[in-house]
DNA sequence: ACCTGAACACCGTTCAAGT
DNA sequence: ACCTGAACACCGTTCAAGT
């Protein structure tokens, strides 16, 4: 399926796949979620949309397939001698950092239901839970409590960030507002909430989510480890 | 702030927010996540667009307060009489209940951070996590771990119903299509993602939500009670 | 085989004009 | 105060036409 290659001067390369999601990943992380369009990805590709519409199905795919190209990576190096415990925190942190870094990929993966972005991830964890003695027919519902927390804090990642893009607002002034709301609810029904709220505008999300991350690992021992 | 009321016979009930949320939240039921918008609503209510922003701000406060009236009712009730343990699975599976009959409630509440709807979740789980101990500094990451998978589980739920939508498929055969897709990668590669196919494709999501939660709160007894 | 770009059906939101 | 509905700027996708 190689092109033609010819070196015509229309462009400095000619269109591929490749550089379609290149620059997709670009604009997403300059733009947020709203940052890529077909006319914004077009313009910087200097073509029309039916040229993009030659490489990819639709918008879907080309989401996924830009999520799988940071995925991927961080999915892949195999972390020798260390315990499965270590592994599995390894690469969980591995994928927070890259939701971090690029928090539209958190939002791009739970879209990507049963596509190759989450079944690296899924692969990846199962072989570590399945070295921690977890016998077969637990081991679905075991990678998926991982899986769901790793989704679930990657989406609520990609949604603060677009909160905060949409309304020019930094991190911990983001934060900052949420916290100053719940303060403002009613003593009387929300004693937790409000007695949290400082607590949580000075959290630290990447010790949080390894906390997590070790309720459900400790969870797995005491119910496989005696 | 009570409207006139005149029994004028243009519409059988004045427009009003909470006949919008209502309309809305029969469309999102009827149509999924891409079932309510301006145009469905305000044919729906006999009306024109800018009848429904007199109302609302906009469709993210539509959605959330859509998404509040079905949360409201199944965080509300007490339940006396039982341990931290069992009303934290109580309000968990609640909510699982209230997302599965109503997808599109797990994608709003992950885009609903720190609104009304979270905010009742939080303040349920966290009086109980409390309860079970935990001190007051790890209170806010125990109490996320808990939200960040229940809204996991949620946010999963509700995109592989939209998908499920999108191509026509039942769940059945949506969990058999992932199935046969699991199938066909690498044994080399992919393992544990093969071995798992068949069991995900038969599991009952219900029960291996549960099976999360319950991991998750050994993890706290684990750290706790000792 | 690959690209162009106008056109299509749709979306959330606004706003001058009505009552 | 509340409603009307045309208009706006945008979106993903298609497709006849080019090379």
């Amino acid at each position: 399926m190689a092109g033609k290659q010819r070196n015509s001067s229309r462009r400095e390369q000619s269109l591929s796949r490749a550089r379609i999601i290149e620059a997709s990943i670009e604009l997403l992380d300059i733009g947020g979620e709203g940052g890529l369009t077909f006319q914004t990805l077009s313009k910087r590709l200097a073509t029309g949309p039916g040229a993009i519409y030659w490489h990819i199905d639709n918008k879907s795919d080309l989401m996924t397939a830009a999520c799988d190209a940071i995925v991927a990576p961080v999915m892949a190096p195999p972390l020798m001698d260390a315990t499965p415990e270590d592994v599995i925190r390894g690469v969980a942190l591995g994928l927070f950092d890259a939701i971090d870094a690029h928090p539209w990929v958190g939002s791009a993966l739970v879209h990507a239901v049963g596509r190759l972005p989450s079944a690296r991830i899924l692969e990846r964890l199962g072989q570590q839970v399945r070295a921690l003695g977890v016998s077969d027919d637990e081991q679905w519902a075991t990678v998926s409590a991982l899986l769901n927390y790793i989704f679930g804090v990657g989406g609520q990642n990609a949604a603060n960030a677009q909160f905060a893009r949409k309304h020019d607002l930094n991190r911990s002034t983001f934060l900052g507002e949420v916290s100053i709301a719940w303060l403002l609810l009613d003593p009387e029904e929300y004693p937790f909430t409000r007695s949290i709220a400082v607590q949580m505008r000075d959290h630290d999300d990447r010790v949080d989510f390894l906390a997590g991350i070790d309720l459900i690992l400790k969870g797995i021992q005491a119910t496989w480890h005696r």
